[in-house]
DNA sequence: GGGAGGGAGAACGTCCGATTTTTTGAGAGG
DNA sequence: CCTCTCAAAAAATCGGACGTTCTCCCTCCC
């Protein structure tokens, strides 16, 4: 086809083409996005029961659950079970992006400063455009984040403390105003917490005061002294957890 | 959850806790990962067959298939069919990610300007970086596919046109030597063939021009100019998607 | 002796029926 | 009115059977 002029012959096979095979379960999980996309489906809605789904698919029950556990993973869908149970739409989150970030840093064995390098980035962007576009209630909340990760740590190391520590930068994020770079940010938090969650001592007590500067930035709409000081954070943040990182780890982290 | 101090009981099962499911398929999936960040499994091992790997795991195959499904579509395995078939891993890539961005532009009907403002981001930071990292060759790869991107252009509005258009930002990815944000251009290139598919009219011819003096701000090191070039080339073509597209699939874009 | 064609085998892809688990909700009982 | 128990709905899982799709090897013909 694309094969014009020159060889008239010689190249049967440039491509052998992807059709050949449209599995049974791609068809089903094609079906569910573009009713999704076309707002057939909406956050919420329950999908038919697998047996239902399958005979009107004209499939069996086993390209039916693929497809569907595929959409659950990809966070599209969220499978429960009961007797209320059955497949719901989600509203839109950064799972599926969470987990295919985890891949990419422990799988990958990515070097944590191409981490920190891009998120940097990211949150200094988000904290620009907070400044901007950040409302009042942004910033309160933001606040009220910091006010509890500061009682959770003086109390004790908790799951929970470390929960409030990564949800701050949703907050950042939230403020910014565009779902695109909030859920990039957020696909973050899972791979933070796996790395903190294998740290020997943790927090650094300083971690409250340097965040209510860059808050009080955001409220003053100085996006300059903002960046800088985010970007100052998530340095020394990357420091502290090379330097208390188990030694295997620190080796996987430093690439 | 606020609601410290007060009530020193009356929340016996605040959280019933997530353990309650730890479900087959997904032991199996951990299983795998372990082994593949652990490094007990490297890209190209192949696994066992499906047979073996439900009896080894004492899981049945249903699950084990499951398993094997969503990490094929989280890009971390590939499943091949015939004799030397089997589930093979994979180098990492951003296929998860590509289809997760997918599902959150089009799922979620998230406005083509906040794609743009995160794209001229992170496109904007990798040439910052490649002015600052970039090798010869990989300069010279750009200007490869500028060329190949121009010629393909001259002939017909080809498939293959599409490709080396959105290739040119995963060549400037790759000259940032930044393995994250490599992949997550990468992602973005799905989300831009679907929005070009869909165009009216394609595709402005100073698009070679434009990339060319992106890329020689690039060989000057001049990260000011690059970036400053780049962002301009998005918002251009932006404003060429917005103008070029069906009315219906415009007010999807426009939110 | 060498290359082309065909068949066997291995592995995935699909489907089906049965059984187990989980969860909810309603009804019996206190 | 509250609690405990039980039944039903639906997913979760299992195991088997059958089809499909490859690769490899062996044979046959040149």
């Amino acid at each position: 086809m694309t094969a014009d002029g020159a060889l008239p012959m010689a190249a049967p096979r440039r491509r052998p083409a992807r059709p050949p095979r449209p599995r049974a379960f791609e068809s089903v999980c094609e079906r569910v996005r573009r009713d999704l996309a076309s707002g057939v489906l909406r956050p919420g809605d329950k999908l038919p029961a697998e047996r239902d789904l399958a005979e009107h698919l004209g499939v069996g029950r086993g390209a039916v659950r693929e497809a569907l556990r595929t959409l659950e993973t990809s966070g599209v869908l969220e499978l429960k079970t009961g007797v209320a149970g059955g497949a719901f739409v989600r509203a839109v989150s950064s799972r599926g992006l969470a987990t295919s970030m985890h891949d990419l840093m422990f799988i990958g064995h990515t070097p944590l400063k191409q981490l920190t390098e891009v998120r940097a980035q990211l949150l200094g962007f988000a904290v620009e455009l907070a400044c901007a576009r950040g409302t009042a209630s942004d910033f309160d909340a933001i606040a009220a984040n910091i006010d509890l990760t500061e009682a959770l740590g003086r109390t004790h190391l908790s799951e929970d403390l470390i929960e409030a520590i990564n949800h701050f930068y949703d907050l950042v994020a939230a403020a910014a105003h565009n779902q695109i770079l909030a859920t990039l940010i957020g696909s973050f938090a899972g791979v933070m917490h796996s790395i903190q969650s294998r740290l020997k001592g943790w927090i650094p007590a300083d971690f409250p005061a340097t965040r209510r500067r860059i808050l009080s930035h955001m409220r003053a709409r100085d996006p300059v002294a903002a960046v800088a000081e985010v970007r100052r954070h998530l340095e020394d943040m990357q420091t502290y957890i090379l330097s208390h990182a188990p030694d295997d780890f620190r080796q996987d982290l430093a690439g």
